[in-house]
DNA sequence: CCTGAAACCTGTCTGC
DNA sequence: TGCAGACAGGTTTCAG
């Protein structure tokens, strides 16, 4: 999916708008559209189909890769998943893999395009309820070096399949989490309860630092997945199996661990036991 | 508690 | 060219 930094440059896109469409606040819907019914995890079709129009939409949110649409009434929490994307367009017809649509009375449609069919949404009166076991936001200011320290010393766990865990942290996949890691200059498959306090604390400083650089540049666009961003320019080792370290110039690794590609530099990133 | 496998899906790429 | 298999930005569930 999407990791934190698209599903906040979707939001930001929404938000103000572009040269192309509208912002979408403000908008009022007409009518809504379930093209996949999968797609729609709650409430009924029917349900959504009767709640949704007349209402207007307020503002955005996100928490972790929850994108959260404020409606008058209700609030509309989608989760892209692996292929998911969102936008604005006036097309009246669906594009090919356009899952559900809100149509705007201005005109203006609001898409949920996801070719894999894994991404979900919700229309609920409260998300905090779907979205209360989540992990804190990585740039929380009540998560400090300190904090973040304890918590990893509280698990038994290889810190990358854990630092993916939405419920110990929300936001990261599986890029930002192999890029955050080696800014960190720690092996993915190290135990979390490994590292010391100075690591723990370079860590979280790198996983801020690598959400802002993603962010900055628009997210990541690879495959056949583009959203304009060029974050995927700038991968040290995601997707660099086989190049040199850009720090060190010894190989790119690949290795599997949480059933995830897994890139590093095992110069930069050495394996350390307790 | 922790790990790994499988399931949910479609599309692309690689190798024979 | 054709086809099988691996693999892909995620999450949940289940077995061991």
């Amino acid at each position: 999916m999407p990791e934190l930094p698209e599903v906040e440059t979707i939001r930001r896109i929404l938000t103000t708008g572009t040269e192309e469409a509208p912002s979408i606040i403000g908008q009022c819907v007409r009518t809504t559209e379930l093209l996949w019914e999968r797609t729609l995890a709650y409430p009924s079709p029917e349900e959504f189909a009767r709640e949704l129009p007349g209402q207007q939409v307020l503002g955005l949110g996100r928490r972790g890769k929850f994108l959260i649409i404020k409606f008058s009434q209700d609030s509309l929490v989608f989760h892209l998943r692996m292929s998911g994307d969102l936008g604005m367009s006036l097309v009246s017809e669906p594009a090919r893999h356009d899952r559900l649509r809100v149509i705007f009375e201005s005109g203006w449609v609001l898409s949920f395009n996801d070719t894999r069919k894994f991404g979900r949404a919700w229309l609920v009166k409260d998300p905090e309820e779907l979205l209360e076991g989540l992990g804190p936001e990585p740039t929380s200011v009540e998560l400090d070096g300190v904090c973040f320290g304890r918590r990893l010393g509280q698990k038994n766990r290889q810190i990358k399949p854990l630092l993916m865990d939405q419920h110990f942290l929300s936001g990261l996949g599986n890029i930002y989490t192999d890029e955050a890691l080696f800014r960190a200059g720690i092996h993915p498959a190290r135990l979390s309860w490994s590292l010391s306090e100075g690591e723990a604390e370079r860590l979280l400083e790198a996983i801020r630092e690598t959400l802002e650089d993603g962010i900055r540049h628009n997210g990541s666009s690879i495959d056949w997945v583009y959203r304009g961003g060029n974050f995927q320019n700038y991968f040290r080792v995601y997707q660099q199996t086989g190049n040199a370290c850009p720090v060190c110039g010894q190989t790119i690794q690949k290795i599997v661990l949480g059933q995830r590609g897994t890139h590093f530099c095992e110069h930069c990133q050495p394996f350390k036991k307790g």
